[in-house]
DNA sequence: CCCGCACAGTCCGTTTTGGGACA
DNA sequence: CTGTCCCAAAACGGACTGTGCGG
């Protein structure tokens, strides 16, 4: 069979030769891609492979049913297999916030509902009790814990022959590593915010449902979910996939990890872009200003719009499917309830809506006259849901910015802004090179703070953050008191002698010793500790509702810190995980002169 | 008294998968 | 609209840290 013989070919390329020799780095940063001026490369452009070979998708677990009984009314019903899989996946989640959510449990039992017998039909979801499959999986999960360290560490290389022969696609010669290559395995549908098919079931995805996407030549990886077969193998070297399914309209894709080149390049493309924003922001200003005041109120709008964007890092806000989706706004789709006009403040808004992942856009500003004027015109003798931008589209506001400069999107500015911001608060303070590392890294963290403020990247405040706060206070003042006792001690050594003894309270171990040098060392490490702890106490508060990580992943042009760090002597591993260096491969050689 | 070690709880990096932009 | 890719927070899980105990 023709299909054999491609199967043999991928298993040999992919699993005979060891990675390390595959892994070929290619430093396709030595020669950047350039800006396509020249208009016959284009078609080149839009194909992104000559080569392209992956051993396909690894499927999700079939279900194994364990037979624990969920009770209606009291009573122990029987379920098919099929009826189980799905009241399980409620067990899993019974008791946590997401099971207590309405639309949850009302999407949830309609589901139910439908896979149940018939005469269950009518039954009242409350009346179910998933309880004894809840207890049987805390059970298994306990069992798990428990493993011994032999059968821990042979599940963990089973994980990795996996992680081996599915993690891994050869693209042009380089052996790259994948994002994903798990199909996404049935359950619930987990939205966020009032996302309306919260609590809905994503069905288990077969090999019918899969594309695979390879090298016109190259061998067909092998299925291997018993008695399935692929759906469909395509070889789209436009595209950087490797396979795709839906999920209900969703379309899912496996992609490469971020360390590959294809992602590597189109992130240098975009920070290029944003440094090419930066050389003509003021032009473009300049034209979104003559905007405000234009007679076409369509100009007007497009101009505050721009000025928003510009200004604020809004995201652009393209149209929505509400019976799909949940009800949030980017610029262009904010209504005249999104935004209030405090009285007695001139020229100042306060917007508060919910923007992507329902996260909350709380923020009052100062902004220009003439835009204050102008938003006032655009709310008025409108309804509270009413569109604020009812004259420009994202799609309108994106051919205009196209026309001041090739490129550019309203995405664009977030990058430029953050990128912006955080070398500008770099510049503002030079360190010594032997000022405390922790100071320096302190201070990176509140710039990277400003630009994640900015972006409005939050995250929620972990459960027990209060009462871990309480305690690290009271932690830092003992300390603080003992650091107090002990510098007197040292400074009066002799006289003090006797005044202090050794004790142990909650927080802290308070040792006086016998000889004068033993008691400075002490001090100079107790020193050390106190600062720090204040430090890590203040950077904790002040970052308790700040997600630092978005915005060091996606925004900040990673050539700043790199520089930065080079020129404070500053170990980029101390700001950048192994994961992020090696999605930045490119900005790595930057030198401390190089500036956004 | 001090040191090493096990254990638990927390922290933090990584993975997952849902949301959004834009051609 | 669809197709593709980038962005996003929450879930997850392993590493770290600090603590208490025993030798």
């Amino acid at each position: 069979m023709k299909d054999s013989k491609k199967k043999n070919k991928a298993t040999k390329i992919l699993t005979t030769t060891s990675l390390n020799d595959l892994v070929q780095i290619q430093k396709w940063w030595e020669k950047p891609p350039e800006e396509d001026n020249d208009k016959s490369d284009e078609e080149e452009e839009t194909k992104k492979w000559k080569h392209m070979e992956h051993n396909g998708v690894l499927f999700a677990a079939e279900y194994e049913p364990h037979h624990v009984k969920i009770k209606y009314k009291g009573e122990p019903i029987d379920l098919t297999p099929e009826q189980e899989e799905v009241a399980t996946f409620w067990g899993t989640v019974i008791g946590s916030d997401f099971a207590k959510r309405e639309i949850a449990i009302k999407n949830f039992a309609k589901e139910f509902r439908k896979v149940l017998p018939e005469k269950y039909k009518n039954a009242d979801f409350k009346d179910f009790d998933f309880t004894p499959i809840r207890e049987y999986l805390d059970k298994k999960k306990e069992k798990m814990k428990n493993k011994t360290p032999e059968e821990k560490k042979a599940d963990k290389e089973k994980r990795q022959k996996l992680m081996d022969y599915y993690g891994w696609a050869l693209v042009d010669g380089s052996c790259e590593k994948m994002a994903n290559f798990l199909v996404e395995p049935p359950g619930l549908f987990r939205g966020r915010g009032e996302q309306p098919n919260t609590g809905t079931i994503k069905k288990r995805i077969y090999a019918e449902d899969i594309t695979l996407n390879i090298g016109e030549d190259e061998p067909v990886p092998v299925c291997t979910q018993p008695g399935h077969s692929w759906g469909e193998i395509v070889s789209n070297n436009e595209g950087t996939w490797l396979a795709y399914y839906k999920v209900r309209k969703n379309t899912k894709y496996v992609f490469l990890n971020s360390s590959s080149k294809f992602k590597g390049m189109s992130d240098y493309k975009k920070y290029e872009k944003a440094r090419k924003l930066k050389n003509c922001i003021e032009k473009i200003r300049e034209d979104y200003n003559k905007k405000l005041v234009d007679k076409n109120m369509e100009n007007r709008q497009l101009g505050v719009a721009t000025y928003l964007i510009d200004r604020f890092a809004l995201r652009v806000g393209n149209e929505k499917d509400l019976d799909d989706e949940a009800d949030t706004v980017g610029c262009c789709t904010l209504r005249v309830e999104h935004i209030k006009f405090p009285e007695n403040s001139p020229n100042t808004i306060t917007f508060d809506f919910l923007a992507k992942d329902s996260m909350r856009y709380l923020n009052t500003v100062k902004v220009e006259p003439i835009v204050y004027e102008n938003l006032k015109r655009f709310v008025k003798g409108k309804n509270p849901g009413d569109e604020l931008f009812d004259l420009v589209k994202a799609q309108k506001l994106n051919d205009y910015l196209k026309s001041l400069m090739d490129g550019l999107s309203a995405k664009v500015f977030r990058t430029y802004n953050a990128s912006f911001v955080l070398q500008q608060q770099l510049n503002k303070k030079n360190f010594k090179i032997d000022d405390d590392i922790n100071e320096k890294i302190n201070y990176y963290n509140s710039a990277n703070k400003d630009v994640a403020v900015m972006c409005n990247h939050q995250r929620t405040v972990p459960k027990n953050y209060e009462a871990k706060s309480e305690q690290m206070q009271k932690d830092l003042q003992e300390h603080q008191k003992y650091l107090a006792e002990l510098k007197d001690y040292v400074k009066n050594f002799k006289s003090n002698k006797n005044k202090y003894k050794d004790s142990k309270n909650e927080f802290v171990k308070k040792v006086f010793p016998s000889s004068k040098e033993k008691a400075q060392i002490l001090l100079k490490n107790l020193e050390e500790k106190v600062k720090k702890k204040s430090l890590k106490l203040k950077d904790r508060e002040s970052n308790k509702q700040v997600a630092l990580g978005t915005s060091k992943l996606n925004y900040m042009d990673p050539r700043i810190t790199v520089s930065w760090c080079k020129k404070n002597e500053v170990n980029i591993e101390k700001l950048f995980s192994k994961s992020t260096r090696d999605k930045f491969p490119w900005a790595m050689y930057t030198g401390p002169d190089y500036h956004f």
